[in-house]
RNA sequence: GCGGGAGUGGCCGAGUCCGGCCAAAGGCGGCGGACUUAAGAUCCGCUCACUCAGGUGUUCGUGGGUUCGAAUCCUACCUCCCGCACCA
């Protein structure tokens, strides 16, 4: 499965071509000699063309090289296109794997960090992506983090930071917090140590991104360049609701508990409400936990986790604000406290949860709202009010008209809403969200420090700018959090009041690191901002970004939460960082993801070293669409590698000095190296590679079989079949391709070469290849149905230009009687019989005809491609005019349909 | 449950937006042939069925529908993948 260096898959003549080890380490060499891939400072509007940074765990997995070979891939193709490039790259260097390790193997995060990059860097060069190195950024230098923290500053300064009490996973062995991915299983169970794991209130910093709830999902609907997927996932995220919040008095027996607001989507349905709930963490359910069985539900037997809903009544009694009626208040564990405002009122009628709870409870079900007359299953009554509908099993939850609804009654539900809402006592319209705010601290060490000092007098003071960067102090290791551990580090001084003081000891979720390091990547070495606002401005967005669909939500959230805090606050003119998005496939094992712990991993490395970069690129590139899964074959990977060598094979064998002429053959091949290159260019734009790339090897097969079937080929139209080839797969696999183009005399890098482009009129050259397919089959069909044993002569004669202006005339006429309409023209009417039957069918077809080329342009392109017949059927070939053939012939001829005569 | 995506010939995969030369590109695999001492590589052809001149029939998850005409549009259903999920 796993292929290995000295393999012996390859045979000896497969590798007598060129060696691509050498092959590849010359032109990586070059470049960067070079400086190929720098984007200059003074570019005016670069196209940026961005791949996810990745973590620095010291290896490089087929997963970033898919993604890093289509940026560079498109990186490469806009240069050839002309574009100033902006493609660069760098490391999301901070986290926790960073800090196992180095407790591990009794070394520092920083140390190991650093090495994992080096080795990556170097698989990077070695795959040949033309990153601008000099753009690198590396988040867990203070040079970057600096700007994580002076961002802070600037969030709280805008009052988007907020500090407060949330629940945070909690060993208490390693006396640390922990990530949700750290505990394990049902259980709960520390992942190092398998201690079960706490819940416990910590004072933690948000970041308020529920402030741009409302732009970034009004937003979403113009991210055209965003696949569906993600958008939709992003909604799904913000999750916003518009409701009403409903006012409900709850009184007890001997106290009154105030006023409780309840959300509800469903204002029309608050006739059929029948009880109350309060989440266990209520604060109303706090004070009541002196009652035995409240106390015995909120503490054994809620079950927030569970299918059943569960819940005990209490003595309280909320009133309806709509109704004034009484309903009974339950303690309910499906009742969330950080859902809404932890409290609904139950409408066990139209909301499945709730009639489950109801059932079981055996609390009233009135139905309050019934299937508009009009619909399937509603019904009037004489009344001539709406039946109600059975909810004896099951809620009935659509919209509809209401009933038992007093002065609502009749009304619809969107209507009801409105008014209720509107005419109701403290009741007002809401909006509820799922998104909420960022909580960003960690408490671990590899990160970078929240630049925070608490003094028992001033409380938490956030460090001034001038004293940015707040560094982190050497790693120890510790049980705990290192930071907690310096002491020395720790102690400080308050920037207020010059008292003694401490320092915050979490670090930063690394997602704000990655939150704009895009922007970075604009003015990497800036000393006194985040980034240069102008060029930002110039430069930003990012024009294509391509990553993992993992960060649906989370990083692409992120940064364009603080995308739009940079445009409200520092002047950024851009309120969007990406704009097109990719979101590329896996690269999967028979069906399967790679991954470790099967064991069905490709090593990169090992690809490359056996086969060279560029072969592992190309079969990656063309396997699939950049958005789609594909598996990895040994197979496939073999035929990029042969189709490399073949092309290498054919370049290196070129004469230019071959004395062939430009004949026919020559011009069919002249003719489709233009088609080609039409297709792949609308291909690259596209960038579905996959396609592209098949033209590309297809006319490398075409210019073998030119060379095979001519005494000696047309030199020049060779040469320049061969200049589009190596030019057309340069971006996929540029080492093979800079190689071959210096053989073939080009002038600097075929990287900063330009992409080709179609000589002459590029129109209808799928007309062309379609004529040519079409005659071929036919050719085929009539030679074995006939069962022709040897044929000795094809003649092929093309339709007439009567035909075809009589076609022109049907395709563009609305009479009823195309016969009498082509007949109106002399040219045809003077055929005759001939005339009057053709017409006769092409008012039978008239809905279906056919697209097709002139006449002229029929009989060149059957001249040009005829050697094909030839050579196919070692016959001797006649393209034919209409007037050149007789009459029986040239009779059976249509518009894109010659006459075939095989004797 | 809700939302999103997908189902094409032995396999992979174009085509689906903008219905019509679509029995459906290309690759892989298979078969036959050329070359070779041979294998490999390379090249040519075949690879739904029937058919003695370019024809016909049945195919693009399943059933309906729209249309002169549907892999392509509409609709219902089935299956798979991915998000979110006791969200009021």
């Amino acid at each position: 499965m796993r292929p290995t260096p000295d393999d012996s898959r390859l045979s000896m003549q497969q590798r007598r071509g060129y060696d691509h080890a050498e092959v590849e380490r010359k032109w990586q060499d070059r470049w960067s000699d070079a400086d190929v891939y720098h984007a200059p400072d003074d570019a005016e509007d670069p196209t940026y063309v961005l791949g996810m940074y990745p973590y620095p765990s010291g290896q490089l997995h087929m997963g970033h090289v898919r993604n890093y070979t289509i940026t560079d891939a498109y990186a490469r193709y806009r240069r050839m296109r002309g574009d100033d490039v902006l493609h660069p790259m760098g490391w999301d260097a901070f986290g926790l794997p960073a800090e196992n390790a180095a407790k591990e193997r009794d070394t520092d995060p920083r140390e190991w960090t650093f090495d994992c990059i080096e080795t990556m860097k170097d698989q990077m060069r070695s795959m040949g992506f033309g990153y601008d190195w000099d753009r690198e950024v590396t988040t867990c230098v203070p040079e970057y983090y600096q700007w994580n923290q002076w961002l802070f500053r600037r969030f709280h300064e805008e009052g988007l930071v907020e500090r407060r009490a949330a629940d945070v996973n909690w060993c208490p062995s390693c006396e640390t917090v922990l990530a949700d991915e750290q505990v394990e299983a049902e259980a709960e169970l520390c992942w190092r140590c398998e201690t079960p794991v706490e819940q416990r209130e910590l004072e933690q910093w948000f970041l308020k991104i529920t402030e741009y709830a409302d732009e970034l999902i009004d937003d979403i609907d113009d991210l055209e360049g965003w696949p569906d997927s993600v958008r939709q996932m992003q909604r799904n995220w913000i999750g916003r609701q518009h409701g009403t919040r409903l006012p409900f008095d709850i009184e007890g027996d001997d106290a009154d508990y105030g006023t409780v607001e309840a959300f509800t989507t469903r204002a029309d349905t608050v006739f059929g409400a029948t009880f109350f709930a309060l989440a266990p963490d209520h604060p109303i359910t706090q004070e009541l936990l002196d009652d035995p069985e409240v106390h015995e539900f909120v503490h054994h037997e809620a079950d927030p986790e569970g299918d059943e809903p569960n819940g005990v009544e209490t003595d309280l009694t909320a009133t309806n604000p709509v109704t004034g009626e009484g309903l009974p208040v339950y303690v309910a564990d499906f009742v969330l406290s950080d859902v809404g405002t932890g409290a609904l009122m139950g409408v066990p009628a139209h909301d499945e949860r709730d009639h489950v709870f109801a059932s079981k409870m055996g609390i009233p079900i009135d139905p309050v709202v019934a299937p508009a007359p009009d619909d399937e299953g509603g019904c009037e009554s004489d009344s001539g009010e709406p039946n109600p509908p059975d909810v004896s099993e099951s809620a009935y939850t659509a919209d509809g008209v209401l009933v038992n609804s007093g002065e609502y009654s009749g009304l619809d539900s969107e209507t009801a809403r409105d008014r209720i809402t509107a005419e109701t006592d403290g009741a007002e319209e809401a909006t509820q969200y799922r998104l909420r705010d960022w909580g960003i601290s960690r408490q671990r060490y590899w990160g970078t420090p929240i630049p925070v000092v608490h003094c028992d007098d001033c409380g938490p003071v956030v460090v001034p700018e001038s004293d940015l960067p707040v560094e982190l102090p050497e790693f120890v290791n510790t049980t705990g959090n290192p930071l907690d551990a310096a002491e020395e580090w720790k102690e400080t001084t308050c920037p207020e009041c010059g008292g003694d003081a401490v320092r915050e000891t979490d670090t930063m979720d690394t997602f704000v690191d990655s939150s704009w390091y895009f922007l970075r990547y604009v003015s990497p070495d800036l000393d006194d901002a985040p980034f240069d606002r102008e060029r930002a401005n110039d430069w930003m967005p990012v024009d294509r970004y391509v990553g993992g669909i993992e960060h649906a939500v989370m990083h692409l959230l992120y940064s364009r939460f603080f995308t739009k805090v940079l445009a409200d606050h520092e002047g950024l003119e851009h309120r969007e960082p990406f704009t097109d998005l990719l979101a590329q496939g896996m690269v999967q094992l028979e069906g399967e993801k790679m991954s470790k712990s099967k064991g069905n991993v490709v090593s990169p490395q090992e690809i490359v070293s056996e086969y060279g970069a560029d072969t592992a690129r190309l079969f990656m590139m063309q396997a699939a669409q950049p958005e789609r899964d594909f598996d990895w074959t040994d197979q496939g990977v073999q035929s990029a590698y042969r189709f490399l060598q073949r092309l290498h094979e054919t370049v290196e064998t070129f004469d230019p000095g071959a004395g062939g002429e430009r004949d026919a053959v020559a011009e069919y091949v002249a003719r489709e190296v233009d088609a080609t290159i039409a297709v792949a260019r609308e291909d690259y734009d596209s960038m579905t590679f996959n396609t592209a790339l098949r033209e590309a090897r297809e006319l490398v097969g075409l210019l073998r079989n030119y060379r095979e079937y001519a005494d000696a080929v047309h030199a020049e139209t060779f040469r320049r079949g061969l200049d589009a080839a190596v030019r057309l797969l340069a971006p996929v696999t540029p080492h093979v391709a800079e190689e071959l183009w210096d053989d073939l005399g080009g002038e600097g890098f075929v990287a900063e070469a330009p992409f080709p482009e179609p000589a002459g009129d590029a129109a209808d050259y799928d007309l062309e290849r379609q004529l040519v397919e079409n005659t071929r089959g036919d050719v085929r069909q009539i030679v074995d149905v006939a069962g022709i044993e040897a044929p000795e002569r094809v003649d092929v004669a093309v339709a007439p230009e009567w035909k075809h202006r009589a076609l022109e005339i049907a395709t563009d006429s609305n009479a009823d009687n195309v016969v009498s309409e082509i007949m109106q023209e002399p040219s045809i009417r003077e055929r005759g019989d001939a005339a009057a039957d053709y017409g006769q069918e092409l008012q039978e077809e008239r809905q279906s005809l056919p697209r097709t080329l002139s006449p002229d342009r029929e009989f060149e392109t059957l001249r040009r491609a005829a050697w094909l017949l030839r050579r196919e059927f070692d016959v001797e070939v006649r393209v034919l005019r209409a007037e050149e053939a007789d009459g029986d012939l040239a009779g059976d001829a249509k518009p894109g349909r010659p006459a075939i005569r095989i004797e």
